[in-house]
DNA sequence: CTGAAAGCGCTTACAG
DNA sequence: CTGAAAGCGCTTACAG
C-alpha cells in the first residue's frame, strides 16, 4: 500500500482557485469581521432606555411573562429586534439559578456507536432550548476528570454518562453532586439508566451460531474492563455451556488496549490474527462490536479464509454500515437510546424525587450474509 | 433478511441479572442522590467566612493571583478543598466577560467524517480549560438556527462552523457577531479556514482511474448544494476532459437528499443502482465519500459485478474503516484538521486583528484493493 | 498582601 | 400592568 504524505501548503493559488494565505503576511485586506473575545452588544438597559420602560419590563417580555400589556410588549419587541438584542446566557443562568445546557460524557466520538446515540440525542434535543456539551473520556481517569467538569456548579442541567463503570471515585462524585444524571450503556441502582441487554445479546449470538452449525466458536472481546463487552462475552459463553460446548481460554481473545478501546477495527484484526497465528481456525466468531468484526473479516480475507463458508462472523451494534457489508449482528437501537436518554434526563429534572427507572432494550438479531443460516434458509 | 423487533421491557429480572424497574412503582428505595435542578453548594462567601478572609482574597487564590501570601493561600486552599468548593461557571463568565466554551456546528454527528474531525479537536482541547458545545445542523435552515444559538451573547468564546456555504443570511450572522469563527471544510475570504483541496482530490482520482485503464467512468455525488462534493466532482470531470474523456450527464448521479445528506451509504447504493438499472455499467466509479463508495460496492455485489475486476471504485475521506475494507480512497487528515482548527481559533482569540489565514491540505491517494493498479503493480 | 465596593446582565419577589 | 431594588456568584480596579 502506498500513501503519499499529505501536507498543508500555503502561499500559492491551488487548483481549486483558493488563494492560500500563510499565517503571517497581509493578504486579506477587507474589513476584519472579528473584534475580540469580550462580550459587547446591547443589554436590557439599552433596550429599556430606548423603549422608555424599566429593565424589569424588558425582562418580562423575554420571559413571556403574561403580566405585560400588549402595547408595551410590542414596542419592547420592536426595539429589541431593531437593536438585535439577545439575552446573555451566563447572566440568565446566574439569575435563574438554572442552565440550559446538558452534558454528555462519552469515551470517544470516533466510536461510531456513540456517534449514532448522540445523533439520536441531538434529534430529540433540537426541539428544546437545551444545548449539548460533549466531553470525551477515553480512559477511566479521564472519566473522573471530565465528570468533574461536567458536574461543575452551574455547568449542566443534567449529565449523561456513557459506558462507565459507576463505582469508587466516580460513584462518589455523582453522589456529591445535585445534578441529575442518566447512565447510558451502563448501570447503577441509584441512577436512571438506559442500556441494552448485553448478556442476552451474547446468548442470542451463541444460539444462532450453534444453530448454524458452528462447533468451534471463538470470541473477539474488547477490553475486559468494559462492562458491556464482558456481559456480551459471558452471555455467549454461558449459552455455549448450556449446550455442552465450552469456550476454551485459547478461543477467547481479549484486547489489551485501554479501558474503552478494543472497540475498533484494529483490535478485531489483531485478535483474529493472533488466533490464526496460534493455529486456531474457529468456524464461528463472535465479535463484541461491528467494527471489531470488520477488522476480523479483513484478517480472514488476508489469510484466504472465506466468510461465511470457512468462518462465520457475527458482530454487535448494527451500525448503519453493517447492512452494506452484509454483516450479521445484534442490533442496539442506538438512535432510540439517545432519544430516550434525553427524555429520562428531562423527567428527572422535573421530578427529582421520582423512582429511579432502568430501561433495558432487548438486542435484535439481524441475519445477513456473514453467517451461514441465511444461506441455508 | 430478518429483523426481530427490539423492544424495551420492564419489571422482570432479565438474563443479565439487572432488575428492571418501570417508570411508576417504588422499587429502588435507597437514598436518592439527586436533589434538584437548582444550584446549591458553597460559594466564595462560605469559604471566606470559614477562612477568615475576604471574598476578594478567595477569588485571588482561585485565579492564581500572585499577590496573595503563601500563608493565606494555603489556608484558603485547605478550606476550599475541605468544603469541596468549585467556582460557579456562569458567575465567573459573567464577571470575566469571557467564557471557556467553544462551539462546533456540524451537519451531523452520525457522519463519520465529522466524528473523526471532532475527535481530533477534542484531543487537542483536552489540555485546555475549554469545553465543547456541539450543535447539529442537518439542513441549511438548521445552520442558521444553530449559528444563532452558538453566537448568542456569552455563549461561546469561539465557534467552528463545518461544511456550510457562508453566504446570505449566514454570512450576515457571522459578520454581526464578535465571536471568533473558524471555518472547517468550507471557505470564505473573511474567516480563518481549514479544508482539504477537494478539486485536487477529484483530479487525483481521475488521473488514477485513467491510469488504471478506466474508459467509462461515473461519479456518485452527494447533494450538489454541498460545496465539497461539487468541487470533488468538478476536479474529477475537469481532469477527465483534459484527457479527452467527457463525463456524460448520464454518468453523473447526484443525490437528491437534503443539503448535507447524500454523504451516506444509502445514497451510494441508490446511485449505483440507478446507474445499473439504466443499463449503465461504468468500469470506474468515483464516490464523493467513503460511505457512498461502500453503498455502491454493495449494489455492485448484489448485481454480481466484481470489484475491481468489473468496476473499480474509489472513495474520499479515508475513514479508519476504509483500510479494513480495502477501499482505495483520497485521504483527508481528519484528526489533524480538528486539531488545527482549534489552534486557529485560539490564535484568533488572542490576536483578533491578525491576518485571516487559510490552511488547505492536499488530499493523499491511498491505493488499496478496490482499484486495479494495486494489482497490476 | 488585603479588603470594601462596584459591576458583569439578568430575574423576581415586593409594592404600587 | 409596571418599577425599584435586591440578589445570583464571581472579578477587579482602587485604596490602603
Amino acid at each position: 500500500m502506498y500513501v503519499s504524505a499529505y501536507s498543508s501548503y500555503s502561499l500559492r493559488a491551488c487548483s481549486s482557485g483558493i488563494l492560500l494565505i500563510p499565517a503571517p503576511g497581509p493578504v486579506f485586506n477587507g474589513p476584519l469581521p472579528i473584534r475580540g473575545r469580550f462580550y459587547v452588544g446591547i443589554t436590557i438597559y439599552d433596550i429599556a432606555k430606548e423603549a422608555g420602560v424599566s429593565i424589569a419590563t424588558v425582562s418580562r417580555v423575554f420571559n413571556n411573562n403574561p403580566r405585560v400589556s400588549e402595547g408595551t410588549r410590542a414596542i419592547v419587541q420592536e426595539v429589541a429586534d431593531r437593536l438585535g438584542y439577545q439575552p446573555h446566557v451566563s447572566a440568565r443562568s446566574l439569575a435563574r439559578r438554572q442552565t440550559e445546557t446538558i452534558s454528555a460524557i462519552v469515551p470517544m466520538l470516533s466510536n461510531y456507536f456513540y456517534a449514532e446515540v448522540l445523533k439520536g440525542l441531538q434529534d430529540r434535543m433540537s426541539a428544546t432550548p437545551f444545548d449539548l456539551l460533549v466531553y470525551s473520556a477515553p480512559t477511566l481517569d479521564d472519566v473522573g476528570e471530565q465528570a468533574e467538569k461536567a458536574l461543575h456548579r452551574g455547568r449542566s442541567a443534567g449529565v449523561m454518562l456513557f459506558s462507565a463503570p459507576v463505582k469508587g471515585d466516580l460513584e462518589r462524585q455523582l453522589q456529591q453532586s445535585d445534578t441529575p444524571v442518566v447512565l447510558v450503556d451502563c448501570y447503577h441502582p441509584g441512577y436512571d439508566s438506559i442500556s441494552t441487554d448485553n448478556r442476552l445479546g451474547g446468548e442470542i449470538a451463541a444460539e444462532y451460531l450453534l444453530a448454524a452449525g458452528v462447533q468451534e466458536p471463538a470470541v473477539l472481546m474488547a477490553n475486559p474492563l468494559s462492562v458491556p463487552a464482558s456481559h456480551r462475552m459471558e452471555g455467549f459463553r454461558g449459552m455455549l455451556e448450556r449446550n455442552g460446548i465450552s469456550l476454551a481460554p485459547s478461543h477467547l481473545v481479549v484486547s489489551s488496549e485501554g479501558y474503552h478501546d478494543g472497540f475498533n477495527e484494529q483490535a478485531g484484526y489483531d485478535g483474529m490474527m493472533s488466533l490464526l497465528e496460534a493455529g486456531i481456525v474457529p468456524d464461528g466468531v463472535f465479535a463484541t462490536s461491528d467494527v471489531q468484526a470488520i477488522g476480523a473479516m479483513d484478517a480472514l480475507r488476508n489469510s484466504e479464509y472465506k466468510v461465511p463458508e470457512d468462518v462465520q462472523v457475527i458482530g454487535f451494534d448494527d451500525l448503519p454500515i453493517a447492512r452494506y457489508l452484509g454483516l450479521t449482528t445484534l442490533r442496539q437501537p442506538m438512535h432510540e437510546m439517545g432519544g430516550r436518554a434525553f427524555d429520562l434526563l428531562m423527567e428527572r429534572m422535573v421530578h427529582p424525587e421520582s423512582t429511579v427507572a432502568h430501561t433495558v432494550f432487548a438486542p435484535a438479531l439481524v441475519d445477513r450474509q456473514t453467517t451461514r443460516s441465511a444461506i441455508v434458509a
